[in-house]
DNA sequence: GAAGATTGAAAAGTCAATCTTA
DNA sequence: TAAGATTGACTTTTCAATCTTC
């Protein structure tokens, strides 16, 4: 039968997708929402939307939405930019922050169930070989 | 910095997609539709909807949808089930199989494309390491 | 009542056009 | 004119409700 790499990279990638927005669905989050609260975390200050939108690797319209679903929720808020009047900055809040540290927790939760059966020396083989395809620029591998 | 292997296998799960839906989109296709396409011309005979969602691992009424979308296009259309009054099925047409083929090609340069870099080694590596991921059940890879 | 299909609404994303400010 | 953000239209997918047929 032999099932192609391609496909076995999709289904890969749709087993871990699925393992982490079934973990976050159950706090309330998906990947993209913490993708964009670890970037306010990891920053510590409010950052514009366009800043978002270039490291999320998403267009412009899209972390408009995001935004405001977040901000439905109570998660972040819109706060106007001293610097620019055109631009809008995204600021973390109390309740993001609290939610941000569940969804870290839920992500540690699907990330060991997906990889049990994996030793040190598999997930390194695996990292080798994924990171020529991801185009990651393959930095510090030692 | 040390990426980690789920980020990873996310990313490469996305490249894999973007690649082919690139080549596909140029011939008026997407991977769904080339499953479906597939499905008929594998089976040889009209398929209830139903089995379609079944085989494609998706819910009843994106299937509904997408046979829209290819019946729209002329590439495949609806016929009552003899058998079933209830029951709907999606036939391929003669353009759908030409479409097919394209489809075929189109796929193959994509594959291509993305796994210039390995080596035969390479793919029985990460293809190994990846069955065990996609719980593809491993038939025979001897 | 349960199965097959459809419909309508919502999530998440892209693109093109628009509006305000630099 | 160009940059930042938003809006509207569209795509693809899921879910819940509905309708017909078994």
């Amino acid at each position: 039968m032999e099932a192609p790499l391609w496909k076995l990279l999709l289904k890969a990638g749709q087993r871990v997708e699925a393992a982490f927005e079934e973990e976050l669905g159950g706090i309330g989050l998906s990947l993209s929402k913490l993708g964009v609260l670890k970037m306010l975390v990891d920053e510590g200050e409010p950052i514009p939307l366009s800043r978002l939108a270039g490291k999320l690797a998403c267009v412009k319209s899209n972390v408009t939405q995001l935004v405001d679903r977040l901000e439905t929720e109570g998660l972040v808020v819109r706060v106007d930019d001293p610097a620019d009047r055109r631009s809008v900055l995204a600021a973390i809040t109390d309740a993001g922050r609290e939610r941000f540290l569940a969804g870290v927790e839920a992500s540690q939760k699907a990330e060991t169930r997906l990889f049990l059966g994996y030793s040190d020396e598999d997930r390194r083989a695996l990292l080798e070989l994924l990171c020529r395809l991801a185009d990651c620029g393959c930095p510090d591998l030692k």
